[in-house]
DNA sequence: TCCTTTTTAGGAATCATTCTCAACAAGGCC
DNA sequence: GGCCTTGTTGAGAATGATTCCTAAAAAGGA
């Protein structure tokens, strides 16, 4: 038998599976953030897809970009720059460096003990958390007098 | 010789310490973020200011909450449902609680060690972090039947 | 093919936050 | 008191990210 002429790399197909179609915008968005690490805005996305697909709406991409969170296959993130996505949905934390603004991962996990902790000490029931870490990176240690900025912003 | 007359109870002298004025508006926004526990928006902080001095901007609100928090007299926090303030300086994390969506302090604090860890393990220099937990609070555990709800917004 | 459902593009609307600026208040100094 | 300088305010306009609306297109099913 012949396999499905259509058949896409990663885990496409899951979505045709949770009752998704996998439309030409839809794959475009998925493949971005994917593609990426700097977890980017929806702007960042619309700026990538309209170079594979010049008639996209903004819209579609914030639609879409929601739609993909809600079920899972990216995560969304807010911060003080506002929303932005991560198409690494392993549990990991984050590291900010306050030098050049970038957003790292920080795969390391250090929860069970603290959030039992928390548990213990405050009756409430612990479902989810997140570690946010700020600082300078290694490459901005090593520029000697680059010192914290204000005012970040956007991708 | 007699005390000056305009002796305010908290920390407000420490304001003119640091090269500001006192001014009625600012004296307001200050007590008003300093003497509730819900972590408030600018719009909340707008309406309970004006309820001592009606003729207030919203830009001034808006303004003076930047300039305490950028001074260190209150904190700043950004979250999905936008920007808010905290009168509690004192480093501590925050519990969100998915069922009511109330914003709760979780004054014990688990960092050094953490911090010391992802220092050693990824390079970086770390000079703070944020701790955030979700869950469910004490209040919303005894009411069964009540479980995570989509779409907190605003205070 | 015909019918139904989903998705889209494009533009308008919303809404939080910031900006602009003329008027105003405070303080210092003569 | 008058004058100047500097910081602050209120009102409204501007900005900018996100969401909403809607008619048209696309996809699926039978
Ligand atoms: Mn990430
Ligand atoms: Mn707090
Ligand atoms: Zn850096
Ligand atoms: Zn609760």
């Amino acid at each position: 038998m012949i396999p499905k002429k259509d058949g896409h790399p990663h885990g496409h197909e899951t979505l045709r599976a949770r009752g998704f179609r996998l439309t030409e915008p839809r794959r475009l968005i998925l493949d971005v953030v994917r593609a990426t690490d700097v977890h980017p805005t929806a702007a960042f996305v619309y700026r990538r897809v309209r170079k594979k697909l010049p008639r996209v709406s903004l819209a579609t991409v914030y639609r879409n970009l929601r739609m993909l969170a809600a079920e899972g296959f990216l995560a969304e993130r807010a911060d003080a720059a506002g929303m932005r996505f991560d198409g690494n949905t392993l549990p990991h934390d984050h590291f900010t460096c306050l030098a050049c603004g970038r957003l790292y991962d920080v795969p390391a996990r250090a929860d069970r003990a603290v959030r039992a902790r928390v548990a213990t000490r405050t009756g409430f029931e612990i479902l989810n958390h997140r570690a946010e870490f700020y600082g300078r990176c290694g490459a901005c240690r090593r520029q000697t007098g680059r010192s914290p900025v204000k005012g970040q912003r956007r991708s």
